[in-house]
DNA sequence: GTGATCACG
DNA sequence: ACGTACGTGATCACC
């Protein structure tokens, strides 16, 4: 027989504060009881414990209080965000089968160690699980204690048996009592003697095994005077210290062993809690399924079948007469390599390896009256471009409808969707088959939520067609000069080797330019340059720190400009030569479900971070070009966000200024310095183009300051004064924070929504975080929108007009077109025309378009 | 794998 | 008293 106690609220504590915050869609906090949950399974894995229990304090005074009023005065309560996790982390452990003991008037420790004798009495084993080194008293020859954590979002745990504290503290359990009651402890409040700590309590119990003996032998024991003197002083202390920090182990719980045996869960009961936590990997660690939220549907005690025997032809003829295809699709390099489809009763598989497979592809892709359901459509569109296939009735993609209705979360698999939105998932061992076969559920639950939040035109209108242009810029790519390119790396070699040799030359010694720590050691240790403490890991060597520092020494520029070429060298030379495609382009990644603002992301390689602003970085752009006989047509948006923020708060004073065509950052200057705009300096233009975009970042005073350089008060003033003139500005910032809280989630112009379950922390910075993000992402959010509506109605433009030009790029306000020189004009005119009638606001659009053989020449 | 740094909008 | 602007991705060192 094993027990297994947890110690239900320091594990809940160590899980808590272990993890990240993670919430469900709706806000409520989960990460207490995920935490908690594996360490709990962990646990279970490694002790198979015939019965498991589970204790927690009550929050009723103790009758350790009573003794000494002081006790656990300075201890915290419990946060919010955990306090509200605890009813439901016990109601899932009661679920699992596991007893929960609580006793009015004790705390947790003291139902372990009534637990822990109430074994050896009975002759059980009994571990103990906790994260408080408090209860390794309770260490005995029948009781192991496992202390246990949450290091990086994985739970640990740690031995502790007679011979393990033997060999860590040189003593018995017992006499960690005894430690305890001469050093105190300040977290419990246990005085202890004053003047002893750690040290000399381990010294003195070691030696003298216990405060019993020490006392009764004060006078001739073998310690220093002082020592010896504290200790006289305080043994009221010490001795009123040990009863506080003994565990006690008789409560009256009236409770026998065979009461704690595991019950077996209930298992509808934990799935219906597990899935409104949306925990669904916990589900299938557990090896439970999710369940519908709502009504279970008819259709799910389906036995789904497998098969492959069919031909192209006779699935066509199947889609064509159910007028509608769920379907889910393996790629490999760019080609199809099998599609399964859901008739309702079977998965039927083809393999691309039939002769007929690409035709049958063209003529269901083509086919205007199968609307089409899937998940993830961007490499399907890909293969339609690549094989001039026009797709039509696209029903939906449940990872674009899942990104939708929350870009927080991160994954978009189908089998996640059906457990996070309540459909059933047929139990078929493998995985392809059961997401294939879930689609018409899911498909029918997500657009449910679309429809409900206003979100269809966001989805159809905008996700699902963009994805085919993504789809086409991925497989178009960026032509590249790469022998240009390798030629810019070894020069770039030779000015960084001889940078590095003038570095360690004027340093004396030589150490890893590349390592953050030993730059800190050689800069602010060896060399002693003023030191700004910063980071909790040591010194910072930002940019910007250096920068302070470069009247201190010649080295210091040096550094800079060495961080310079090594970041040029490796991330842009290195980096892009690697991943040029044998047709002399590149295929960057597009992802359309990454950002929670609603913008792209771009990877392997990321070319929406390509070097502008620095010249020598600059220089990079040169070697992205247009193909022979093309130009590249770059557009760009002017101040879009300003003039969104400008359109959203419906301010007066900044549409005026936009429409009038005025030099936003000058007026803005002359509204915080109060003066008209011919007396607006270079400098005040600067500051206040700072503040603008502080504006938009959601603004504190001190990063304002700390940005341009100038007092906190300054900065202050600069932002009142600012939101003075551009009051509706001022409104609409506290306008969209009290919705966000309201609504529990911030939203576009275009519906498009990010949940902000910070705003209802009550951690303050966490707050504030969810206050910037509430002002910030319905703005970066929109243009996000404005700008891929664009990229829809250009290519569709060009397409239209049968022309060769091919948008290849965007990144966030700048479009990038390769195209024809015969075509150059048009598409010149056309990006202009698309991106300024995109949206319709009060504001007017501008955008900036220029060409030129290379992308560096081609940005004006 | 995470943190520091730096590239972009 | 404390920490401090929004959104990304790649590279390097270091554990």
């Amino acid at each position: 027989m094993k027990l297994l106690v947890i110690d239900g609220n320091s594990i809940v504590n160590r899980a808590f504060y272990g993890i990240k915050l993670l919430t469900t869609k709706d806000g409520r906090f989960t990460n207490g009881i995920y935490g908690f949950m594996n360490i709990l399974l962990k646990l279970r894995d490694e002790n198979s414990p015939d019965a498991v229990v589970a204790a927690f304090d009550l929050k009723a005074p103790t009758f350790r209080h009573k003794m000494y009023d002081g006790y656990k005065a300075g201890r915290k309560g419990m946060p919010d965000e955990l306090a509200q996790q605890m009813p439901v982390l016990k109601e899932l452990l009661s679920a699992l089968g596991y007893k929960i003991i609580e006793k009015e008037g004790f705390e947790a420790d003291d139902i372990l160690g009534t637990l822990s004798s109430l074994c050896r009495r009975e002759g059980a084993e009994c571990v103990i699980a906790t994260g408080d080194r408090d209860s390794l008293q309770l260490v005995s020859d029948d009781t192991s204690v496992l202390l246990a954590s949450t290091k990086m979002g994985r739970p640990q745990t740690v031995r502790y048996t007679p011979e393990k504290i033997l060999e860590e503290y040189g003593i018995t359990p017992r006499q960690l009592i005894d430690i305890k009651a001469l050093m105190g402890d300040s977290s419990d409040n246990i005085p202890g003697v004053s003047g002893i700590g750690q040290k000399t309590a381990s010294d003195l119990i070691q030696r003298f095994s216990s405060v019993d003996n020490i006392y009764e032998n004060i006078d001739t024991i073998d310690v220093k005077q002082g020592v010896r003197d504290k200790l006289k002083a305080d043994k009221d202390m010490a001795y009123l210290s040990r009863t506080l920090g003994t565990i006690c182990t008789d409560a009256p719980l009236d409770i026998k062993l065979s009461d704690c045996l595991t019950s077996g869960p209930d298992i509808v009961k934990v799935t219906r809690i597990l899935t409104s936590l949306e925990m669904f990997g916990m589900l299938e660690k557990l090896n439970l399924k999710p369940l519908p939220v709502a009504e279970r549907p008819q259709t799910t005690e389906k036995v789904i079948e497998e098969t492959s025997d069919l031909s192209p032809d006779e699935v066509y003829e199947l889609l064509k007469k159910s007028g509608k295809a769920y379907f889910t699709a393996d790629y490999e390099g760019g080609y199809i390599s099998e599609i399964r489809f859901f008739d309702g009763d079977r998965v039927i598989t083809l393999s691309c390896g039939n002769l007929s497979f690409p035709a049958f592809m063209k003529k269901f892709l083509e086919d205007g009256e199968i609307i089409k359901f899937t998940s993830d459509i961007k490499p399907l569109f890909a293969y339609a471009y690549r094989n001039n296939i026009e797709p039509a009735a696209i029903g939906t993609d449940t990872m674009l409808a899942g990104y939708v209705l929350n870009p927080s979360s991160g994954n978009y698999d189908i089998l996640r969707l059906a457990g996070e939105y309540g459909v059933y998932v047929p139990d078929v061992k493998d995985e392809k088959i059961s997401s294939t076969a879930v689609l018409p559920e899911l498909s029918a639950a997500l657009e449910k939520n679309i429809v409900e939040n206003g979100q269809k035109e966001l989805l159809h209108e905008i996700e699902i067609p963009l994805s085919k242009v993504l789809a086409s810029m991925e497989t178009v790519g960026f032509e590249v000069d790469s022998d240009g390119i390798e030629r810019f790396g070894i020069e770039l070699d030779s000015k960084i080797s001889e940078l590095t040799e003038k570095i360690y030359e004027a340093a004396g010694f030589e150490f890893n330019l590349n390592s953050p720590k030993q730059l800190a050691d050689a800069l602010f240790e060896k060399m002693k340059l003023p030191s700004a403490k910063k980071t909790k890991s040591g010194y910072s060597t930002k940019a910007d720190i250096l920068e302070n520092l470069a009247d201190d020494h010649p080295i210091v520029a040096d550094i800079l400009e060495y961080r310079t070429l090594a970041k040029l060298k490796s991330t842009y030379c290195d980096g892009l030569l690697k991943v040029i495609s044998p047709d002399g382009r590149i295929h960057s990644t597009l992802n359309q479900t990454e950002t929670r603002t609603g913008r792209i992301s771009s990877t392997e390689p990321n070319l929406q971070n390509i070097p502008v602003r620095s010249e020598t970085g600059r220089e990079m752009r040169k070697f992205f070009r247009a193909k022979e006989g093309c130009l590249l047509v770059d557009a760009d948006y002017s101040q879009i966000e300003l003039r969104v923020l400008a359109h959203m708060a419906n301010d007066s004073v900044m549409i005026d200024a936009f429409n009038n065509n005025d030099d936003i950052h000058a007026i803005t200057a002359s509204q915080v310095f109060n003066m008209p705009l011919q007396m607006v300096t270079p400098l005040m233009r600067s500051r206040a183009k700072a503040v603008n975009f502080g504006i938009v970042y959601g603004i504190g005073a001190f990063s304002l300051a700390k940005n341009i350089g100038v007092s906190r008060a300054e900065a202050d003033r600069y932002i009142k004064e600012y939101l003075h003139h551009y009051s509706g500005v001022d409104r609409y910032m506290h306008e969209v924070v009290n919705k966000a809280k309201e609504n529990g989630y911030a939203e576009t112009l275009f519906k498009r929504r990010r949940y902000l379950p910070e705003l209802s922390s009550s951690n303050g910075n966490l707050r504030a975080f969810g206050e910037r993000v509430a002002r910030n992402m319905p703005i970066q959010g929109t243009a996000a929108d404005i700008i891929k509506i664009a990229m829809i109605n250009v290519c569709e433009k060009m397409k239209k007009a049968n022309m060769k030009s091919r948008l290849i790029l965007q990144i966030h306000d700048e479009l990038i077109v390769e195209a024809p020189e015969n075509e150059v004009a048009e598409v010149t005119r056309l990006l202009g025309e698309e991106m300024e009638n995109a949206a319709k606001m009060s504001v007017k659009l501008s955008a900036d378009v220029h060409s030129g053989k290379t992308w560096y020449d081609a940005k004006g």
